[in-house]
DNA sequence: ACCTGAACACCGTTCAAGT
DNA sequence: ACCTGAACACCGTTCAAGT
């Protein structure tokens, strides 16, 4: 075992992957996750070929944007697991992911898409998904056979509304859709 | 007025926009209305300059497109404006719709989008749908203060969630949907 | 170890020249 | 009147050369 341990990255490494990560959310936001990198890297004041050099693809750089702004989303999921109203709780998580996945367009295509790079992010919104789910059916707050995969189709297909429509018409829809799940 | 009369299209050209309109069809069910236009014209055997002559915009070749296939999609919803059951009637017509605009990944956010070239095909979408609404409202078929709009909005949903998900699972989110929407 | 930016590839779009 | 395809523009991606 000669390797070497792995070393802190170079200051100025860590500074241009703040920067990046911070241009690209912007970037994102106003004109969705299909915008030009080289744009992104502009703005950020680095060669487009740092940005690769931290990001090899799209999907990871939007991979690594999710993993610090998943973090307060699945603790509120978290929470919303003890709450004593389980099918409250269960609508609340989908209004809260459904508004946390319209951030950037197209982020909820990539995240139907179920590639590899954003396999965790999905992984833990379908456990917390699944979980609420369970509790609204052991209290019998759930129409039919809903699963979390049905959970987790309804929020992609809200938060794709959402982008394409007016923020109300959407809401609208996932009203709609949650009054067909959940029981009174 | 020594303007001359429209003049019947020559037949090399009539002949193109239809290979032009047979291959768009095909490659756009294939790969979406992302697709390469340049593959479109390589696979009808014409120049790409042809396909901008006929079709200025890509929107305007899914316009001419959505203009054939329609047809059928709207005499169908006349015919279910005549059915007896106003609930049924509206349910057929939200499923018919959503097959039809999956047929092309990218056809829902196209529709979505309301361009001016697409107003024609939203219109007497709107139009059809609005009908069925108001007949399954008079019926007292429906639940709260469902809207055409609703029904719009949930089409182009549940079509963008058939290219993105699995049909199977697409289905369910519309039968979901259909289950807030209507009443028993 | 990381950054730079020129180089290459690909595709959308236009338009002068043909028939 | 319509078609052709070269020409231009734009952007994604790679990689040899620098520090």
């Amino acid at each position: 075992m000669t390797g070497a341990a792995t070393r802190r990255p170079r200051a100025d490494a860590l500074r241009n992957r703040e920067r990046l990560l911070a241009e690209a959310d912007a970037v994102f936001r106003e004109q969705g996750t299909g915008a030009s990198l080289e744009g992104v890297a502009r703005r950020a004041g680095v060669a487009i070929g740092t940005l690769y050099g931290h990001f090899p693809t799209r999907t990871a750089l939007i991979a690594a944007l999710l993993d610090v702004r998943n973090r307060e989303l699945f603790a509120h999921g978290d929470a919303l697991a003890e709450r004593p109203d389980p099918a409250r709780a269960l609508a609340d998580w989908v209004r809260a992911v459904v508004r946390h996945a319209a951030a950037y367009q197209g982020l909820a295509a990539a995240l139907a898409a179920r590639s590899d790079e954003l396999q965790d992010s999905c992984h833990r919104l379908t456990a917390i998904g699944e979980r609420l789910v369970d509790r609204a059916r052991t209290a019998g707050a759930l129409r039919g056979d809903t699963t979390g995969a049905d959970v987790f189709t309804l929020m992609n297909a809200a938060a794709w509304a959402r982008g394409h429509d007016t923020p109300a018409q959407a809401d609208r829809l996932l009203d709609l859709a949650l009054a067909g799940m959940i029981v009174g």
